[in-house]
Parts: structure tokens; C-alpha cells; sequence
DNA sequence: AGTGTATCCTGCAGGC
DNA sequence: TGCCTGCAGGATACAC
């Protein structure tokens, strides 16, 4: 899916046109992307405003009032459209009628994503449940150095783990790693203090850039007015196998483990350290 | 604690 | 053209 980076660009495109609206009705076309009966869902929703369109993860999040919160996870495939839109809703499966008229369509091809009403207690413990947001100040290299020592799962399975950093998924994972020089298998707690710092500074660099260019498409994803991110053709590493390492030329090898494929640099991103 | 495996579901690209 | 396989930005549950 969608990202850190291709939520916040959605959440910029939704925030003016949802902004302050209320939702006079959803209409359920696909339930199993609700996690509670369509009637349950639709009588929470209806009637509430929206006071903030925000971000956690990859999670788009609306604040309502009366308080509740309407929670979108994109999955592999999901769509937040804004009506009209550049790119038709092929696969709709929740439809919101706003009071001014506007509709606001949840579209998902392959439906692993992910339309919930939560309390606020809900979303609270929810949301204490995973890790730092990579942008947010308090995010410093040093925790993240030091929770690094806690573990020896490998370095790209530790980034996509929802509740030790929020937002990171494959391909800003493999970015971070190949602009750190870090093989993605490194057990998390052999990395220097210098390679954690720089991985830190990877993370935050390679997904502000992501956003400055509206995130990622390699296929599904667009953002809520339906266009495609322009992030893809900046990618180092992800998806380039038996390509030229932009850095020393050595081919990209892709390597598959915890049910992902990973791409790196074998020269770049030694999995022993080597002497030369 | 960590890993491999499978599952949800659809579509697309590539090989033959 | 058609059929087959493998692959896909995510998350979770399971057995070991």
C-alpha cells in the first residue's frame, strides 16, 4: 500500500474538502472491509462531523463529532476518492454522502484494507499500541538506536513492524536501507551506533522526499483527487533488481524473507562487514 | 522472541 | 488467443 508518505498526501487532499462537513449517510457496498455489521456502521457514522482529517502510520484518521473516529487502512489496494475524481472508483466499497452534496468513495481492488468507527477510548488504545511517528520531533536517533539493541529480528522486518515505528512498509523500508548502506537482513541489534543514526536519518529523509513528490505509484495508488505520486522514478533500490546501483553500479539483487521481497546493493549494503 | 507459512482478494505481466 | 505461474505498497494468525 500505501504508505506513510501516500496517506499524508491523501490526508492534504481530503482535509479542505472534508473539513467541517458532516456525513449524511454511507452507503456499504463491500462489508468485508467493514470490521462490524454494515447496519452498526452505518448508524455510527451517520449524522457526525468532521472536525480533523489526520494521519497515524499509514493510517488515515477522522475525528467526528460527537467524538468517534472513522479509521481507513489502505491496504495493498485501497483508495480515498473525492468526487470528481481523475480516476474512476472501479471497485467501490463505501460510499459517504456528505450534507454539502459531496461524496467521498472508499475503493479497494483487492479489499485487504480496512473502514472502521472507533470510540475514542478505541482509537486511543489502538493508536498507544504502535511505535513513534518517523517524522514527529520526538522520533530521535538515539531511542531508535537503543530499541535497536532490543532486538534481533532483522533490520527491514524491525522497520515494518507497525509498533516500533508507524508508517514505514516495504519499499520506504528498502529506500531507508540502501541510502544507510544496511543490509536488510542485519539482525537489528548489530548495527552501530553510526548505522542506526544514519538509518534514522534515512527513514525521515527518504520519506519527506516521498511526500514532497505526493508519494508512490507503482500501480494502485492515487491520491483523493484520483492522480498518480511522481515519487516512483526516484526510487534507488525498490523493485530495480539486475540494475545498476545508482551509487557503484554493482547489480541490485532481490532476496526474499519474512514473506517480502527485499532489494539492495551487495556491494553497498554488505551483509558482513568487509575489509578492503 | 523470532521465523516460516498461510490467508484474505484481484489483476497484471511474462513465458510458452 | 489462452493458460499458467509468480508477483504485488499490508496485516494477522498459526505452529515450531
Amino acid at each position: 500500500m500505501p504508505e506513510l508518505p501516500e496517506a499524508e498526501t491523501i490526508v492534504r487532499g481530503l482535509r479542505p474538502a472534508l473539513h467541517g462537513k458532516v456525513i449524511s449517510r454511507a452507503r456499504v457496498l463491500r462489508a468485508d472491509i467493514l470490521r462490524t455489521s454494515p447496519t452498526r456502521f452505518r448508524e455510527r457514522v451517520a449524522g457526525r462531523r468532521i472536525q480533523h482529517v489526520g494521519r497515524r502510520g499509514k493510517n488515515i484518521v477522522m475525528e467526528l463529532d460527537p467524538p468517534a473516529f472513522l479509521v481507513v487502512n489502505l491496504g495493498m489496494t485501497g483508495r480515498l476518492l473525492t468526487l470528481p475524481s481523475a480516476s474512476p472508483s472501479t471497485h467501490p466499497a463505501v460510499r459517504f454522502t456528505l450534507d454539502d452534496g459531496g461524496v467521498l468513495i472508499y475503493d479497494d481492488v483487492r479489499r485487504f484494507g480496512a473502514v472502521e468507527i472507533l470510540t475514542p477510548d478505541e482509537w486511543e488504545s489502538r493508536s498507544a499500541a504502535m511505535g513513534p511517528e518517523p517524522l514527529d520531533g520526538r522520533f530521535t536517533g538515539r531511542d531508535m538506536f537503543a530499541r535497536l539493541q532490543a532486538s534481533r529480528s532483522p533490520i527491514r522486518s524491525w522497520l515494518l513492524d507497525q509498533r516500533r515505528v508507524a508508517g514505514v512498509g516495504n519499499i520506504y523500508a528498502n529506500e531507508a536501507l540502501w541510502r544507510a548502506r544496511v543490509h536488510p537482513a542485519r539482525p537489528a541489534n548489530t548495527l552501530t551506533r553510526k548505522e542506526g543514526v544514519a538509518l534514522h536519518r534515512a527513514i525521515r529523509s527518504v520519506l519527506l522526499s516521498a511526500i514532497e513528490h505526493g508519494g508512490t505509484t507503482l500501480r494502485n495508488y492515487r491520491d483523493a483527487s484520483g492522480k498518480r505520486g511522481n515519487n516512483a522514478s526516484r526510487l534507488c533500490v525498490y523493485g530495480r533488481v539486475r540494475k545498476p546501483c545508482i551509487r557503484c553500479g554493482t547489480e541490485i539483487e532481490r532476496i526474499v524473507f519474512g514473506n517480502r521481497s527485499a532489494f539492495l546493493c551487495p556491494e553497498c549494503q554488505p551483509r558482513e562487514k568487509h575489509h578492503t
